[in-house]
DNA sequence: CTGAAAGCGCTAACAC
DNA sequence: GTGTTAGCGCTTTCAG
C-alpha cells in the first residue's frame, strides 16, 4: 500500500480510502491511485483490515456431512457473496465434542457470524447457548433444538406430510399409508414427517395403526415393507413414503405385484431427490425450500451482524410437492409441476 | 493477551510461544499462562497471527456447483483439519469472469493456496496458468485443462469405460453399446466416457457405429435410446450408459419390452448415485473416488506451500465397479461388491 | 479533501 | 527460559 502512495504520489491513507471506498478523495486522485495500484498489481489485504477494523465479514457455517443441505449451501453463498461476506467451511461429524471444537476454530478466526445447518440427528445444544449468551451472531437451519434467543429456521416437513394427506383425503382416498421410517427415528425429520400424517389423519378420524408401515430407509426396505403392508391392508389407497429411496422400492415392488400406481395406489417421498424422475412411474416428491433456507439464513445473520439486531424467532419453509406420475394429484400445481403443501 | 500476560505474571511474548507451542517456556510457566487464559476467556487471534506471520493457513476451495464433488470437499476438509488448515468455500458459476472474481476475492483475504474441483465443462484456464506464475501454489481436480506446471488430478473416466467394456467382452458379450451424453458433449466427463468405450471396442476389433446411441443425459432419454438401440441392434448383450440416470430409464424400458437384465442384455451406469440400489433389477454403476481425490488434492497442495515443493504432474485417480444386479459381473469383486477396474 | 500519528493482536529477532 | 523492540498492512481519529 504504502509502494502505491509513493507511486501515486499520494499518503498511504489515500490509497486506503480509495479502496475502502470511502468517498471523500477527488475523482482525479482517485484514478491516479487506481493506476498505480494497477501497475504494482497490488491487492488489498483482507486481513490487515480485518485486524485493524475487528470485523472479518467472514461466516463460519457448519454444515451436517448430509447431502440435502448442499442448495442451501449454494443459497448462503449467494446471500454471502450479495453481501461481501465469505465463507469458512466445516462439517463436522455430529458428536458435540468435534462439533465444539470445529466452531472453536471458527472463532479463532473471528469470524463476524456462525451459521448452522444441521442434520436432524439428535444433539447437544448447550454450546449453541454459550455462544450466544457470549453475543456470537447464529442462526441454525433444520437444528432442532429449543427457541434459545437466536433465529431457527426449519423445513415444514410435518406441514408438507399433513398437506400431501390432506389432499389425498380431500380426493377420496381413505386409506393412506405411511411407509419406512419410525417415530423413535434418531432423526426429528423422520418424526415430523410421521407426525404431521397422522394429524392429517386424526383430524379425518381416519387414522389406523395398521396403516403404519415403520421400518428402514433404504430401497430394499421399501420392497418389503410395502408387501406387509399390502398383506394386512389390501386395499390401501395412497402411502405416504418416508424418503425417495423407500418409495422407489415400494414402486417396483408394486409393480411386480400388479398394483398400478396412482389408480389403485398413490405414491409419494420425500426430498425431491434425483431418484424421483427414475422411477415407474415417475415418482412424485416433496421438495424443501433448501436454497431459500440458505439464503435467508444468511441474510438474517448478516443482519443481525450489521444492524446488531437482538430480536430472533423461528421460521418454518414451506414445502411444495413435485408433482411427478405417481401421487394422482394434479390440482393447483403450476406448469412445472410443483404444488404448493399448506 | 497482554491481559493474559498481566494475569500470569508475565510478558505477552510467554503467552504468544505458549500458544504457538514454542517448546522453550518453563512447565510451571506455561501451566500459569494456560491457567491465565482460560480465566479470562482468552481465544488467541488467528487474524493477528496472519498477518504477523503473513501465513493463513486457509485454502482457498472453489468448487463448481455440481454434485458428484461433495464426497472431495469432505475429503479435502479432513486432510486440511488434520494439517491445521481451514477453508474458505465458494462455488462461482462456471463463466470465467465470475470464477476469476471469486479468485480474486480469497486471494485478497490471503489463503495459501487453492484447490480448484471443477465441473469438468469447458473454461478458460488463462487465469489459472497466471496464478501459477504469480507464485499461488494450487492444485485442480477434474479440471481439463493442459498441463501448466501444476498438480492435476482426474478421476480415470476413461480408464473405468475400457475396464467395464473389457470385462464384458472376456464374459463373451461381443455386442456392447454405449447410451446417452455425446462425444461433442459440453463435459468433458462424458467425452473421456466414450473414448474409453471406443478404446475397449477397437482393440477387441468389436467397434460398431450402430453401437452407439448418443443423446441426453435425463432418464427419459433412456428410454427413448433404449427403445432405438434395441431396434437397431436387436442383439446387444450389454449397454454401458453415460450415468444412473439415463440407465434407470433404460432398464425401466427393456423391462417393460420384456427383456432380461443381467440375462439378456447387461447394463452400468456412471456415478454410484443414489439411483443405483433404488432400480429393478439394481444399477450397478462405476463409483470414483472422489473422497482421495479431495484428500489428495489438498495434501498435494499443503506440501506446496509447506516444502515450497516446485514438481507437479497429473494423477488418475482409479475408478471401481459398485457391483448390483444389472451388470452381470462379479468376478474379482470384494465382500462389499466393489469391483476395481483397471 | 488530504495527511500524520497511533494502534489492532500477534510474531521475529535479538537481548538478557 | 524470558523480556524488549519493532513491525505485519491496514483503519481510526484528529489536524490541517
Amino acid at each position: 500500500m504504502r509502494d502505491v502512495a509513493r507511486e501515486a504520489g499520494v499518503s498511504h491513507m489515500t490509497v486506503s480510502r480509495v479502496f475502502a471506498g470511502h468517498r471523500g478523495v477527488g475523482a482525479a486522485t482517485r484514478q491516479r491511485v487506481l493506476a498505480a495500484a494497477q501497475r504494482l498489481g497490488y491487492r488489498p489485504n483482507t486481513v490487515a483490515r480485518s485486524l485493524a477494523r475487528a470485523r472479518t465479514h467472514t461466516l463460519g457455517i457448519v454444515m451436517s456431512r448430509h447431502a440435502p443441505f448442499a442448495d442451501a449451501l449454494v443459497g448462503a453463498e449467494d446471500e454471502a457473496v450479495d453481501r461481501g461476506y465469505s465463507f469458512l467451511y466445516t462439517t463436522p461429524n455430529l458428536d458435540p465434542t468435534t462439533e465444539q471444537r470445529h466452531i472453536e476454530v471458527l472463532l479463532e478466526r473471528r469470524v463476524d457470524g456462525l451459521l448452522i445447518m444441521a442434520s436432524s440427528a439428535a444433539h447437544t445444544h448447550d454450546h449453541l447457548l454459550a455462544l450466544h449468551s457470549n453475543g456470537v451472531p447464529l442462526v441454525t437451519i433444520n437444528r432442532y433444538c429449543e427457541e434459545m434467543g437466536f433465529w431457527r429456521l426449519f423445513y415444514d416437513y410435518r406441514g408438507a406430510a399433513r398437506g400431501v394427506v390432506r389432499r389425498w383425503l380431500a380426493q377420496g382416498r381413505r386409506s393412506v399409508a405411511f411407509l419406512g421410517g419410525s417415530p423413535d427415528h434418531a432423526q426429528y425429520a423422520v418424526k415430523e414427517r410421521i407426525e404431521g400424517y397422522r394429524e392429517a389423519l386424526r383430524e379425518a378420524g381416519l387414522w389406523l395403526p395398521e396403516l403404519e408401515c415403520f421400518g428402514g430407509t433404504s430401497p430394499h426396505d421399501g420392497d418389503v415393507l410395502v408387501e406387509a403392508l399390502l398383506e394386512r391392508c389390501p386395499h390401501v389407497a395412497a402411502i405416504l413414503v418416508v424418503n425417495d429411496s423407500v418409495a422407489a422400492g415400494a414402486l417396483r415392488t408394486l409393480a411386480r405385484l400388479g398394483r398400478r400406481v396412482p389408480e389403485d395406489v398413490a405414491v409419494v417421498g420425500f426430498d425431491n431427490t434425483m431418484v424421483g424422475p427414475c422411477t415407474a412411474p415417475p415418482l412424485s416428491s416433496v421438495r424443501h425450500a433448501s436454497y431459500e433456507a440458505g439464503r435467508m439464513g444468511c441474510r438474517l445473520l448478516i443482519e443481525q451482524i450489521e444492524r446488531n439486531k437482538q430480536e430472533a424467532g423461528t421460521l418454518y419453509l414451506p414445502s411444495a410437492l413435485m408433482v411427478r406420475h405417481s401421487c394422482g394429484l394434479s390440482a393447483g400445481m403450476d406448469e412445472e409441476g410443483v404444488l404448493p403443501l399448506e
